[in-house]
DNA sequence: ATGTAATACTTAGCTTACGAGGCTTTTGCA
DNA sequence: TGCAAAAGCCTCGTAAGCTAAGTATTACAT
């Protein structure tokens, strides 16, 4: 390891790491704008996205389609709850098992939402050719894939 | 916008942004299970990082480097200096400046710790060319550039 | 020289996230 | 059948991040 690769890795613009942060950071900041105004935060979208596709799932099943732990999981359906976007059932044939379930009104802001998060995308993909945004895609979910397989 | 256009922005894996998220939790959590035994948090070692470069700077210059708000980086300057990190010092040509300085233990660990990003980053990256990482850099400089840029 | 604006850091309060460990229900097997 | 293991959710404590508003110092225009 030559002193040029290190310098490399401290320099933060190098690492996909770093670039992965400051991005979550920018998406999630730029999307809150313009949804708030519908009474819903950047945490509470990413579980109304699930939903909107897969309603009824179990806790479980949602934390894991949103991408959090179980423990995150418990607070952020909470809030959708308190917020009256979901209501939680348990499964009557294993009393172990919440159900999540939307409620009409959170069915009706998926209409209005969507365009806006259609709107975040496009303005950060603005000069990228969509050949090279699908090698981003296909590479962040490699090293996902990589730094969270066994071993 | 066709429905098959809207259900590409639902489901999360076409999501920069979810990737980006996912990401940097990833690249976190294998980083910090090689790092911590060593005393430094995930958190306090993308200041390291910044420091082993430019040590000496002012707090504000600091946190643009590592890509956090003044707010959050006064709490994690502070985790850095009360695990003896570094310094504060308070300007002597200008009282409202704050220098942040390496101790010098803080600085034999970058001897230690590089190596580990160094292996969390080619962990990641296995099995993506060269090429493409760089186009996957270049892209999330730009998204990020897109997203925060005045307008 | 002085009052206003800009700069640099801090505080308070909130959100989102994690790990470790606990509780209840179900499952599987001796 | 009965009991240990697994599954599913929850609690607690902590980290890392943000916005908004506050304090102290310096710069600048008049």
């Amino acid at each position: 390891m030559t002193k040029k690769n290190l310098i490399e890795y401290l320099e933060p613009i190098h690492s996909v790491g770093y670039l992965a942060r400051i991005n979550f950071r920018a998406f999630s900041k730029a999307l809150e704008k313009l949804i708030e105004p519908h009474g819903v935060s950047a945490g509470q979208w990413r579980f109304l996205r699930v939903l909107w596709e897969h309603d009824g799932v179990t806790q479980r099943e949602l934390c894991r389609k949103v991408g959090i732990t179980e423990a995150t999981g418990v607070k952020g359906i909470a809030s959708l709850a308190a917020a009256g976007f979901v209501k939680r059932t348990i499964d009557t044939r294993d009393k172990r098992k919440i159900i999540i379930t939307l409620t009409p009104h959170a069915r009706t802001l998926e209409a209005k939402l969507i365009p806006m998060v259609v709107e975040v995308n496009e303005r950060a993909l603005e000069g990228i050719t969509k050949k090279e945004a699908d090698i981003v895609r296909r590479v962040l979910a490699k090293t996902y894939f990589n730094l969270t397989k066994e071993n």
